[in-house]
DNA sequence: CAAATTTGTCTATTGTTATAGACAAGCAAA
DNA sequence: TTTGCTTGTCTATAACAATAGACAAATTTG
């Protein structure tokens, strides 16, 4: 919630009115200030609430319509389709579909693409390799309820795990997928996080539309030996998602 | 570091190219792609990279330099003066000087505003208390190397930390001034991470330019007895920090 | 010292965004 | 059924973004 008050807008900020009025509706959706009874106010209302045009105030609206969170309808008006940000734990064992248990009915991750090559050494870095290790990369899009909310890249050490790639296939789930390699069990070592403006590549995949943000973890998973075992960049649609972290059990 | 390639650039998107282009070099910047020996390659060659006009690259290199991440000296080049971005943990104990302990020379947090008021629910609830609880607020922006990160609005349960607000005046640390008020030490319960369009009071609190990216955090920390005794929000610069969570000790 | 390289500044044009108004069309309410 | 409300669409204009070119000024290089 936006409690830390101000003004709203920015003119000649390098982002265009109508995503910044995107990005607030979105906000005020989630906190609930937006919105009664599951419906905004009508255009004219949030124009001038927001000091702007109508038209602007559409091209907002439309910018929403096309992401899935809103829905208008003429003579009518315009209706909340995502009242809350799903919240994605990160934690000691950072799973996407248990993490999300509750907030969603379906959970599905597909493979996008996948190749075996000398890594960089970012990737052979974070997964303690000698430099120049092949590994194997997965590029996937994780979705609930049909609506993508994440796309990642992972690397794995391809003479340990050179086969991930046909078992996520079949098993649709890297944790299943490991699983079959001999990794009953992992957990997450470290995350960072990030955020940037959605590439047209998060904007195409994720559903986005244009000016929208993505936080962007980089993670390492390790086995029970303390072994890294995956190395991953994940990008979350910031509309769509918040992270969560909470004090673990001792 | 940007390893999902494919395209950087996307027109009529709401976000000005020169925008666009900014967040690209502050993030080729941190990951080494951008500079060599501390210096960007010429405008003119930028220009050809990023298949723009040679002023939109000027207006992206005058937006990191507003933020102090970038120095042009005519005649001779552009430097990077913020080779990385601050690395901030999010763990059981979080607290800013320590945490970024080792990446700056300064920390320093002051005070921007306080105030004593009927907290709105959201607060009440984070805090488990009554509806209409009195709570004490501190708006907060904090430095390192004279450089402001993040901006903050805490607040805490006015019957039993009601002066904390002249405390940290005193000692110019939240964690001192709790400790003053019979808090040895305390916890995080829960974060949640969010990002944002900077606000216009973001980028002037902040020194952000037009345009930036905030990292929004929530937290609640506790005392050992499992009280909670703080709620915040806190507003990164998400081009000067990257949050980081680890596998707590056991 | 001269040439080359690089940043800085100015003017001008084209393309995009935001505003503005008018009116159509669908739906809700009286 | 009529009126009022709300979204949808069209045309036009003003303001802003991006491109374009030219040239000045500072620094580096040969």
């Amino acid at each position: 919630m936006r409690i830390l008050a101000g003004a709203l807008l920015e003119r000649k900020s390098g982002v265009a009115l109508w995503r910044q009025i995107a990005d607030l509706i979105r906000s005020e959706i989630e906190t609930g200030a937006a919105a009664k009874n599951g419906k905004l106010p009508p255009e004219m209302k949030l124009a001038e609430r927001y000091g702007v045009n109508r038209h602007t105030v559409r091209a907002a609206i439309a910018a929403l319509e096309q992401e899935g969170a809103l829905r208008s309808e003429q003579g009518r008006g315009t209706f909340v389709c995502m009242p809350r940000r799903l919240s994605y734990p990160i934690g000691k064992r950072t799973r996407f579909s248990a993490g999300l248990e509750g907030q969603a009915e379906t959970f599905r991750t597909r493979l996008v693409k996948t190749g075996t090559a000398k890594a960089n050494p970012q990737v052979t870095r974070a997964l303690a390799l000698p430099e120049g290790t092949e590994c194997v990369s997965l590029e996937t899009v994780s979705e609930t309820d049909g609506m993508p909310i994440s796309r990642a890249i992972s690397w794995f050490d391809a003479a340990r795990f050179g086969n991930i790639a046909e078992v996520f296939a079949e098993k649709q789930s890297i944790t299943m997928a490991l699983a079959t390699d001999g990794i009953p069990d992992y957990v997450r070592r470290w995350t960072t996080i990030e955020a940037h403006h959605a590439s047209p590549d998060d904007i195409a995949l994720l559903k986005l539309s244009s000016g929208a943000i993505v936080l962007v973890t980089h993670s390492v998973n390790e086995d029970l030996d303390n072994r890294a075992i995956q190395y991953s960049e994940t990008r979350f649609a910031a509309d769509r998602v918040e992270l969560y972290t909470k004090l673990q059990d001792s």
